[in-house]
DNA sequence: CCGTCCCGCCATCAA
DNA sequence: TTGATGGCGGGACGG
């Protein structure tokens, strides 16, 4: 191993040592000498000075909880994958007392050990580097404490130069997990925001149109193959690519917006976005499955997909491979082959948890305290979430306005001098009070958990990461029952302590955001309640496009469990590990499961819901009452795992449309008044958030319970233009309950309705929601709407169609705000079609996947799992090219596909696992 | 040979 | 100018 590399001696030094020679700069402070360990906590105001902390390496403490640490090491030693990679190295070390290191020993040490530690390329590894990374901190740290990381301390004590470092770090920043605060200081978040953070990239990525981006690329090269026309495909396809998402912006957290300066000037190459990006691929994926090479091609971008470089193709795959590695090292994917007609191509699975749709679900509350930390950031997120605005608004990029550039960066730039200040960050002490008490119970059952977590496997995780960790949060929860807790720990800034709790109070107290919402209403639980957003007329008017992308986050999230399922692509998985994909029941919480949930689940969902609420924790257990609903207590849902529900967003979508038009009267009603109640709930404070308007979610959830309509109707509101991602995100955490709140109101929709299909049928209750126009829609919409609303960037030709675009973007704008009926007006543009389903067709998961086209997709096996029938709509646009949004599949066979633009054959794909 | 991706040069920023 | 970041791609490793 180390032959060449050990050999020199150089090497060594040079590889790993680098870092200290600079370490050694002036800049930052040493590694060794400083020593405080900083990884841990370090709470300590010692940390504060920003630059380089101190950081002993010697022992490392790396987590507060030893034990845990200790705990994460063994087991990602124990992991397979681990442990080939480190076997050798690390082993040793790692053990014990991860850190340090080899890099002691290397140092003058000359003999094995030195070998040991240098080998290598694998052992040098980023992935490996990753786990050791990790292993210094705890998944889910406690809320009351902050950890840091110094950058410089940890290159050293990893042997590492730090430019590895940096590597690790923004992708870990890219989610949430950590924090920058300061130059070479990071705050260590853990996988405490990380449901929140896929949410949000889910939603984001939905946003982006990702699915129908992959499915062109597909497309695409089906058609060079066989030469199919693709002209007019790729035209379209063109157009949609480039305004979907040229390029966005990073997303951010509410708390935790990037501080980096560096960051938006390079934002788009920025590795972070980058990350992001890749990993909303995933999420919006149904099989959840993407190679590299689709991915590089999106993330490339846009514009240029066509001329793509082959140079810069193959710069952007040597990105992702390094992302890949962390990410895999994050356990939340896999490398996979998937061999297609072509071959067999490189490609990475998801195995990360779920993202439910709305729910937020369990682990934000300790998070989104944690988050909070200091006022300045408050502001800064209020800032930012302004700044997010633009992006949100419109869907198709994050990217900021140029206008809007100026005034973040300059903004920014204050922050960060702020926190560039080596009292920077001051921590956040603050945060620990009330949560202190919270979180230290819920630490130990956290701990629990983790260990369990751990002790499982990777393997397990998954599901287990449903089961402990709601159960985590859900003792959290009954620790610090209100979600208030939060809030309370932010109350450090004030703003948005205020912001949440009103939220809160309005809706139920756990931050469980989700039920709370939903009523109960109809018997399958699923009531629906209409939410309307206050701004959302307003805003519609200006940023139309986006909400209409944006209906609701939740909404699209949920779709992508179902999916999955092998059948839809055909994929077949064959990992060598198991069967996973297939067979594994672990999987399949992740994918498996999910096809088979939606059908039942729809009925489940509810009941688990509710049961959820009612009794906190059992998550499992399945009632049906819907009656719990009520209660509101939504956390249990999200653990859940709700299934799949972005598909099922779509085919929640079903409605009838006879139905529609009757209800449209209703609802138009309910809306209104919903309306009216959430501006007044959000507007008045929330002020404090940022947008008044945009956050907005948080009023959903208020109205959300009045609302209701009896029918079923769940309407959710697109957020309100804002954010669509972003801002959305902000205000969650910000607002802690609000976030979930809304969060909850969407999800109720994805969730709960969305299978629903049989149980709608049941009951007769058409389930139209706006959220699914919106989605619907929002291809075609968007592109309709785009010219005119957002001004820019779609295409018009897009939806030039038969009609004038603007007159029917007005029109769907006017619905979405109006709600329904006006979608009834639909039948100029958009026609719904209800398609009944077949029984197992249904399962479409995937939308995407399956369309029809010229391939056709094999019948899809799928299962059906349930025997409920399940309905498929589609969702046509009237004359835009891009017309159809398939939502799922027939059984007979007939797609009925799909979004007018892509067409996608499906292949089958084959993954393998290496 | 090829997929993977380590390594470190060097550009960009901020101070 | 210096240090911190991080884009980028040459070329090595390993199969």
């Amino acid at each position: 191993m180390q032959a060449a590399r050990g050999a020199e001696p150089g090497a060594d030094d040079k590889e790993n040592r680098p870092a200290e020679p600079r370490g050694a700069v002036p800049g930052t402070p040493l590694k060794q000498a400083a020593a405080s360990p900083s990884v841990l906590a370090e709470m300590q105001p010692g940390c504060q000075p920003l630059a380089t902390p101190p950081k002993p390496k010697e022992s490392l403490p790396a987590d507060p909880w030893t034990p845990t640490s200790n705990l994460k090491m063994l087991i990602s030693a124990a992991s397979p994958e681990i442990r080939s990679r480190e076997q050798r190295k690390e082993l040793s070390n790692a053990a014990g007392e991860v850190l340090q290191p080899k890099r002691c020993s290397q140092e003058h040490l000359s003999g094995d050990e030195y070998e040991k530690s240098q080998p290598s390329r694998k052992e040098k590894s980023l992935g490996l580097l990753c786990h050791k990374f990790l292993a210094r901190y705890p998944d889910y740290p406690s809320t009351a404490e902050n950890t840091y990381i110094c950058l410089d301390e940890v290159a050293e004590e990893l042997n590492v130069e730090r430019r590895r470092i940096y590597d690790i770090v923004n992708v870990l920043e890219s989610l949430h997990m950590v924090r920058r605060l300061a130059k070479n200081r990071y705050a260590w978040h853990g996988r405490h925001n990380l449901t929140k953070t896929l949410q949000t990239l889910k939603k984001v990525g939905e946003e982006n149109k990702y699915t129908q981006q992959i499915q062109m690329i597909k497309k695409r090269e089906y058609e060079h193959e066989f030469d199919l026309d693709g002209e007019r495909n790729e035209e379209m396809e063109r157009s949609s690519v480039s305004n979907e998402h040229s390029e966005m912006c990073f997303v951010e957290l509410p708390g935790m917006e990037f501080r980096a300066a560096s960051v938006n000037s390079r934002k788009d190459k920025s590795l972070r976005v980058m990350s992001q990006k890749f990993v909303m691929l995933f999420l919006v994926s149904t099989p959840q499955i993407v190679s590299l090479e689709v991915a590089a091609k999106i993330l490339i971008g846009e514009d240029q997909l066509e001329d793509l470089d082959k140079s810069k193709f193959k710069t952007k795959i040597r990105r992702l491979y390094d992302i890949a590695n962390v990410l895999s090292s994050l356990e939340l994917i896999k490398k996979v082959h998937v061999t297609e007609e072509r071959g067999r191509k490189p490609a990475f699975k998801w195995t990360g948890p779920e993202v439910l749709p709305s729910i937020q679900d369990t682990k934000l509350e300790p998070t989104s305290a944690t988050y909070i930390p200091h006022i300045s950031e408050c502001i800064a997120s209020r800032e930012q979430c302004s700044k997010n605005l633009f992006p949100s608004s419109i869907k198709q990029n994050f990217t900021r306005h140029p206008s809007l550039m100026k005034l973040v960066k300059n903004i920014e730039n204050d922050r960060r001098k702020i926190q560039s200040a080596p009292a920077s960050p001051v921590k956040i002490s603050t945060t620990g009070t009330d949560q202190n008490l919270s979180a230290y119970t819920s630490k130990m059952s956290q701990l629990a958990a983790i260990a369990q977590h751990h002790l499982e496997g990777p393997s397990k995780k998954a599901k287990e990461m449903k089961m402990k960790l709601p159960r985590s949060t859900l003792e959290n929860n009954l620790s610090s029952p209100e979600v208030a807790p939060k809030p309370e720990t932010h109350t450090a800034a004030p703003s948005q302590k205020s912001v949440l709790t009103q939220p809160l109070g309005v809706l139920p107290p756990s931050h469980s955001p989700v039920s709370p919402v939903i009523l109960p209403q109809n018997h399958s639980g699923v009531s629906y309640a209409i939410y309307l957003h206050p701004s959302q007329a307003h805003t519609v008017t200006t940023y139309s496009p986006s909400f209409m992308l944006q209906p609701l986050p939740c909404a699209n999230v949920t779709g992508i469990k179902s999916i999955n399922s092998k059948v839809l692509n055909e994929i077949t998985t064959e990992e060598g590990d198991n069967h996973i994909a297939a067979d594994d029941p672990r999987k399949s919480l992740t994918a498996k499961e999910r096809p088979d949930i939606q059908s039942e689940s729809s009925s489940q969902r509810c009941l688990k819901r509710s049961q959820a609420l009612q009794e906190n924790n059992s998550i499992k257990k399945y009632r049906s009452d819907e009656e719990s609903l009520d209660t509101s207590v939504g956390e249990s849902i999200k653990n859940e795992r709700p299934p799949s529900r972005g598909s099922q967003m779509n085919h929640e979508m079903d409605n009838f449309q006879e139905e529609k038009q009757n209800k449209s009267e209703t609802l138009d009603l309910s809306v209104a008044s919903c309306s009216d109640q959430c501006k007044r709930a959000d507007t008045p404070e929330d002020d404090n958030r940022t947008k008044p308007e945009q956050d907005i979610p948080v009023a959903f959830a208020i109205p959300a319970h009045e609302t209701f309509f009896p029918s079923g109707y769940l309407i959710p509101l697109t957020q309100c233009t804002h954010h669509g991602n972003k801002a959305s995100l902000s205000n969650g955490e910000k607002t802690g309950t609000c976030s979930l709140q809304h969060s909850s109101f969407s999800s109720p929709p994805a969730g709960v309705i969305p299978v629903t299909a049989s149980e709608l049928k049941a009951v007769n209750i058409p389930a139209f929601h706006i959220t699914s126009l919106n989605i619907m829609l929002s291809p075609t919409s968007i592109a309709a709407a785009a010219p005119v609303l957002s001004n820019s960037c779609l295409n018009s030709s897009n939806t030039s169609s038969a009609q004038n675009p603007n007159s029917s973007v007005l029109n769907f704008t006017l619905q979405h705000v109006g709600l329904i009926p006006a979608g009834m007006q639909v039948p100029a543009n958009p026609v719904l079609q209800h398609i009944p389903l077949s029984p197992k067709a249904e399962n479409s998961n995937h939308s995407s996947e399956n369309m029809n086209l010229q391939e056709e997709k094999p019948s899809v096996p799928k299962e059906p799992e349930e025997p409920q029938t399940t309905t498929e709509m589609f969702f046509r646009t009237p004359g835009g090219p891009n017309t159809v949004s398939s939502l799922s599949a027939n059984s007979d066979g007939t797609d009925r596909t799909s979004q007018g633009t892509l067409y996608i054959p499906q292949r089958k794909l084959e993954v393998s696992e290496d």
